[in-house]
This record gives C-alpha cells, sequence and structure tokens, in this order.
DNA sequence: ACGTTATATGATAATATATTCATATATACA
DNA sequence: TGTATATATGAATATATTATCATATAACGT
C-alpha cells in the first residue's frame, strides 16, 4: 500500500508541482532567459553564446548544464566545439508569450 | 542624449528581461504555484488558503504580499476579511499550460 | 474603549542560487 | 607526445529566497 499524501482536490500532486516549479525557475533567472532567447532560432557554441551576451565563459557552461537537465536545451558536437540548440519547443513558446505579454 | 546598453538585435532590453524573469520567477516555487492555482477558479480568505494548503498564515501572507506586486492576484475586503483572487489570466493560461505539460 | 478575529509586517535563520576563479578534461593537430 | 583550443567542473563567495516566530495593525461587535 502506498502513501496517498494528496488529499485536497484542488491541490497539485507533487511530482507535477516538482516539475512545474522547476521548469519555472529555469525561467525566472535572467541569464538564462537571454540564452534560451538567443537559441530560439539557431544554434551557437558556448563561446559564442559568451560574446554574444557578454558572459563568462564559466557563466554560460554552468547555466547550459542547468538547461540541459531539464531538457531545455541539447547540443550536438564537431571537434572541440559544442554547438546548443533549444529542445523544448513548447517551453521556449511559453516563454515568447511571456516576452510579447512583457513587451505589452 | 541616452545611453543605448542595448548593442545586440538578439538580446533582450533590460526592461523586458526584468518583467519576464521576475514573473516566472513568481511561478518558479511551489508554494506560490499552488496558491495560482488555488485562486484559479474562485476567491479565498487568507486563513482558507492556509488551510487548504496546509500552510501557515504568515506564509501565505507573505506569498500573496510577493503575488499582489506583480499584480497576480488582488482582493477584496469584506469586514476583516479578504479575499483574494487572480488577477491575471494571460499568467495563469500560461501557468496551466505548463502544469498541463507537465502531467503529459 | 476593550476584546476578538483576520491579516500584515519585521527580524531571523536556514537554504538555495549565481557568478567567479582556478583547474580539469577532451578533441584536434603538428 | 606535446600544444592549443573549447568546454566542463569544483570550490568559494556573495546574494537572494523561504519559512517561521513574534508582534503589529485593522475592522468589528459589545
Amino acid at each position: 500500500m502506498r502513501e496517498e499524501v494528496q488529499t485536497n482536490p484542488h491541490d497539485l500532486d507533487e511530482e507535477t508541482l516538482f516539475v512545474v516549479s522547476q521548469t519555472f525557475k529555469a525561467l525566472g533567472d535572467p541569464t538564462r532567459i537571454r540564452i534560451l532567447n538567443l537559441l530560439c532560432c539557431k544554434e551557437y557554441s558556448v563561446n559564442d553564446i559568451a560574446e554574444e551576451l557578454n558572459l563568462g565563459q564559466s557563466t554560460v557552461s554552468h547555466q547550459l548544464r542547468f538547461l540541459k537537465n531539464l531538457r531545455l536545451v541539447k547540443f550536438r558536437r564537431e571537434g572541440t566545439t559544442l554547438y546548443y540548440s533549444s529542445a523544448d519547443d513548447h517551453i521556449m513558446n511559453l516563454l515568447h508569450q511571456a516576452i510579447d505579454h512583457a513587451k505589452h
């Protein structure tokens, strides 16, 4: 028999809550928003992202790992260079809805 | 003449970045998600929210202030009781899209 | 004015997060 | 094998966030 934690019908189950909050947390940081927005239309190497957005290489790499763990980005290797691109159309769509909304 | 900080056409302006990240930050916490999700369909008093979600009164009040500052919720007074309800249909829509997405 | 109830606020402590620096790894090529 | 380049990683620090506790405020009824 398994624990039934969820008792209130108007509340969300823990798993959903975790996934949703993690996803929005990913979108809740300016640096990650800038990276995702950049990756909207084409792939970029780590260094290109750092240059385009004026960020440190390490910062970009750390944030890409974060986004990769959530499967929001993916990459492909070419020699020593890794080309990152967006991986979740649905979440990218949410992001752009919010950006459009923010711009009025 | 004013400072032109934004030089890269693929990057977002600071104002948009701030609004978007703040909004997603609001949705990036389990407690706030539960509150917003509860307020989806009807209004609740602070104490009712606390009871329904098994949270402290102070916690709920603090989070409601956060959400109110972002105009994601509004309230109406009746005697000593404040009834809170959701105030931004667009953002509530984003939230429910993400919840549906998370539930597969 | 006083007590009661509902909510807000301020301070604190615990935890999480983001960036930076230094260094490690991995691939390519001479 | 040695060097160069691209990226990843770990540690440390600074900052932000969250929940809790105690207390304040605000409205109401007596």
